[in-house]
DNA sequence: CGGCGTTTTGAGAGAGCTCAACATCGGTGG
DNA sequence: CCACCGATGTTGAGCTCTCTCAAAACGCCG
């Protein structure tokens, strides 16, 4: 999911970094495509204003995530881009990643590969939200990422965070987390979780 | 998002239809990939199977679909598709994509708008499960999805499947649709809904 | 030491889920 | 033509679970 995965070098030298503070706009819908974007520090929100002037977020875009692939293939931007906090992006514009793509096919393919793999991404996080229960849900949340031995998961970063990425208040997630290791299903390391037992 | 706006005509004519019976496996995970599918008709489980045999579903792939996309990519499955009724799918030799990508790179182009748009898409929809009330989400729903026209939202198929599309029950969804009829949100039409004011 | 963010536990309320009954519509077969 | 059936659409009532608000312990860093 790394930019160094699929850009290759030629593209990567081109990128262009731009500081944006809070509230200030990267892209408007209806204007011309410049490229895509790799968020370096910070958080876009990607959103469309409706007639009354609301915005509805599409996405909340941060560290690490590239917005706007699809501007590679499209004359202008289909929504808006908003700074949600102070942000560094790098742009790599359309007409030197498209050159590139040309150029030589096989530079395209980190490209597809990554874009496909963001979709299995998405499309199982989705399906994490079709599951009501806390507790069905950080089950499904290890077996999903339990690690190469088939007993312990890595925790990404704080158990807030997870608790985002989940769909639960954190509150909710601790108590799970506790009933579980009470349950004796889980057991709690430094930023690992041990599967006990069938769940 | 149809198979034709993106699959080049030589590719198009390789596809290989087969039939799966309810519970036929259409691949393994850790299986040699032969390249990715279409679903024709039917639903296929993307599933991986922890060490206790109990299956976690990533993805539940309907009519219209295409998945392992990234299996281009790979030298294996990374996870087991299963039918989840009868089906069928239309196979795509990951030989003959690449084959096509490498001789032409513009053909590539196509099939990759279409997984940037799915990344789109998908990253919208979560956004979506974001949200917590049923309203809200309903309004959102309403908001991303008006018609040209700024006031009306074409509904795809039924409520029910609306309902399981926002994640919510269709009972709350059709509760929720009478109140906001009531309050003069929205405006009811034969596959349609009319949006009334500011919401 | 003093603040800030994370983690933790408590109590209460509300929203959506579940179960249930019924209406409606389109298709099928006697 | 009508009875039957299944799927969709609709409404009701109760309950569970998660959210919300609150408070406090904890660890980390300046």
């Amino acid at each position: 999911m790394n930019t160094k995965d699929w850009l290759p070098v030629p593209v990567r030298a081109a990128g262009i970094e731009r500081k944006l503070v809070r509230g200030e706009t990267l892209f408007h819908l209806g204007s011309p495509t410049v490229g895509l974007y790799e968020i370096m520090h910070g958080k876009v929100r990607l959103a469309r204003v409706d007639r009354f002037g609301r915005e509805a977020v599409l996405y909340t875009a941060t560290a690490g995530d590239t917005i706007a692939e699809a501007s590679l293939f499209s004359r202008t931007y289909n929504c808006d881009a908003v700074a949600a906090t102070s942000t560094v992006v790098r742009l790599y514009p359309k007409a030197v990643v498209l050159a590139e793509f040309s150029r030589d096919p096989e530079v395209a393919r980190p490209f597809m590969a990554m874009l496909a793999h963001q979709i299995m991404d998405l499309r199982t996080r989705l399906e994490l939200r079709n599951i009501r229960s806390a507790r069905d849900r950080v089950r499904h949340y290890l077996d999903i990422n339990v690690g190469l031995d088939g007993w312990t998961v890595e925790l990404p970063g704080t158990l807030k965070d997870l608790a985002a990425e989940l769909g639960l208040t954190h509150e909710v997630l601790y108590r799970t987390l506790s009933e579980m290791q009470h349950d004796g299903d889980i057991e709690r390391l430094e930023g690992k979780i041990r599967i006990m037992r069938s769940l």
